[in-house]
DNA sequence: ATGTAACATGATTCAGTTGTCATATTTATT
DNA sequence: AATAAATATGACAACTGAATCATGTTACAT
């Protein structure tokens, strides 16, 4: 990606001494209140400097423009919620019993973390490349791990990459509907909803037919028609 | 809602005459375009009334600010795609025929307006009360008709909200995905996917009380907290 | 202690933005 | 035709916010 270039986004100068790093980890922590307070357009340079309780030169020392601390703080973000949602799966065993308690670590993420969350709304506006990137990869991780999951049998063999878009929108929309409107968890029914949904939808071990392994090709007629002229 | 009042938005003053008429449709069928171009912040008035080809007087004689004319066109699309995907379902019986030719609809609009569905994407930060209304409105409709379609066991009985949220999710991020980020329609392995994942998902009629023991019982583990379906 | 690179400042410049208003033209009404 | 109401204009006042830069101030290596 030509986004990212190693770890570091350019427009972006780290600071080399320890005063200086004080100065731009006060930036980073005012602009993403700030940020997630306003959201990106409604937040001005001196809103941020004066929240950092620097001078507006300081912040061009650091951050090309304002665009730059924004993107810093989207890819700050996305490895905090990672490793959220990781730590909080790694010792389950089984896709499903890992996709429940996901959806839950993803919602309390969302909870604890009301302005990170909000930036990453605003992503898609400032920098449509960024955002691409942000979920593609994810999708990316994701579907690797369905794709492994559906090797072992423990849910349906299917297209990986689909999968991982429709499960994508499962959690961001209903993150969006309680953690985020209501700022509180899911009610217990509509957790219950959602673990069937995902339960049936992804299939469980022993539910296919017992049969070999489907031939990877699509287009098996089942459902088969496609809506439009596609093209 | 204190959004719309019947179905006009204040902030937006309807011409008298057909001259006027012809001038507001300028001014609205340019506000649709740079919008959907360069997205909303990034949209002046200025650039709109170059487009319309008015002066910028003209605008304010329409419009009290540029969110008004913005906020007209949301209203806009929202009909316009129920509209789309309600007429291509109408003929349908059945919830989950219905879903599926829903699903495809909804990508289908997507390409085929671009502009106004990026619009859409705007929203949310240029006017949150609005954007929940939207999808509000949605999900309420939408969880009346799979309330419907649970009493006629044509689909597994669960929380009619919860499930709208996961679907409309589902829709959105593949929408995303293909329609939106490809411009072409989803694959059909893709489409293949998807559909099963409704179809599971969901429940068929026949599904319930036969069928294959299922050993399995939800609810251990993390699932943890039972509740009864409130709401 | 001195030289130097890093860090900090904030008034200022500059490129825009919105919204108004006096003036002019067109349309509808009588 | 006369009049009022609606529509249109574009210059402009008033304002906003990003980014710069000349002028300092620190920290530290030598």
């Amino acid at each position: 990606m030509s986004v990212i270039n190693g770890n570091e986004l350019e427009g972006v100068n780290r600071p080399k001494t320890s005063r200086g790093e004080a100065t731009f980890r006060k930036l980073l922590e005012a602009a993403e209140e700030v940020f997630g307070e306003k959201g990106y357009y409604e937040t001005s340079v001196v809103d941020i400097i004066t929240r950092a309780g620097v001078a507006q030169g300081t912040f061009y020392l650091y951050f090309k423009t304002k665009k730059d601390i924004f993107r810093h703080l989207v890819v700050h973000l996305h490895h905090e919620i990672r490793k959220h949602v990781q730590l909080a799966v790694a010792p389950l065993n089984g896709r499903l019993a890992k996709e429940k308690r996901g959806l839950l670590a993803f919602h309390e993420f969302i909870l604890q973390h009301r302005n990170l969350y909000r930036l990453l709304r605003d992503l898609e506006l400032v920098d449509e490349e960024l955002f691409k990137w942000y979920y593609g990869s994810f999708a990316k991780n994701y579907a690797r791990r369905l794709g492994k999951a559906m090797e072992k049998g423990e849910i349906r063999r299917s297209d990986p990459e689909a999968l991982a878009y429709c499960l994508m929108g499962l959690n961001v929309f209903t993150g969006m509907r309680w953690p985020l409107w209501e700022n509180k968890p899911a009610p217990a029914g509509a957790v219950e909803t959602i673990f069937t949904f995902l339960e049936k939808g992804l299939g469980n071990p022993g539910d296919g037919p017992a049969g070999p392994p489907p031939k990877e090709q699509e287009g098996k007629g089942t459902a088969g028609k496609r809506g439009t002229g596609d093209s």
